[in-house]
DNA sequence: CTACCGATATTGCTAACCGATATAGTACTT
DNA sequence: AAGTACTATATCGGTTAGCAATATCGGTAG
């Protein structure tokens, strides 16, 4: 349905935000880009995850919650450093391919 | 500088999008991708655009300009649709992470 | 103590990434 | 017509990411 080379990106990006407004633990995000029209298995998500949080983006606490053990990730400075650098790109990605000059 | 991995996925757009507005040729992308802060190596480009084509988001003729071989590439219909569910993801994404609601 | 459930983790294969390097095609020079 | 220069495209090879399917973990209730 939705090529996903062209927006796992995209997805990176929902999580780094997500995670800088509020802890969000895997099954949590992946409903959460569900809604957005990206269905993300566990197989992508989670290694995804390890590798945001191995290059500094996020960082993670694990809590009880409901008797169910989750993962919690927020973003680390980096990683707002990093989502503020995808606002740019994102404007300049509307500006070329969505105002139409 | 950027992180590519966040981002190859806004180059394939860029891409399309140059390609359903003119023919345009690698070297000629790879400038243009430039000046929006994509620096993509032709090991990279190269094999993205036979992808791109091979999945039938491009087709491409060769001609002659100036002594050099150029091969051009345009966006076929499939590109063109591609392009139209990207406008509506990037607009999701404006909606979510830049205007705050 | 075991069956269950929410949640995370791993496996194994395929495909993409990408710097470095090679190749192709034309024109100019002599 | 052979050599050189220039522009452009193509490939190589090692590393990493993507992904569906499967496994595992941790806690609670019965």
């Amino acid at each position: 349905m939705i090529d996903r080379e062209f927006f796992l990106g995209f997805v990176k990006i929902h999580i780094i935000y997500h995670a800088s407004k509020e802890p969000i633990f895997g099954v949590e995000i992946m409903s959460e880009l569900a809604r957005h029209g990206y269905d993300i298995s566990p197989g992508t998500l989670y290694p995804m995850l390890h590798r945001l949080e191995r290059d500094g983006y996020l960082f993670s606490n694990r809590e009880i919650v409901g008797g169910k053990m989750r993962k919690y990730y927020r973003a680390t400075d980096e990683g707002l450093s990093m989502l503020a650098q995808s606002k740019k790109q994102i404007m300049e990605l509307v500006k070329e391919v969505i105002d139409e000059k």
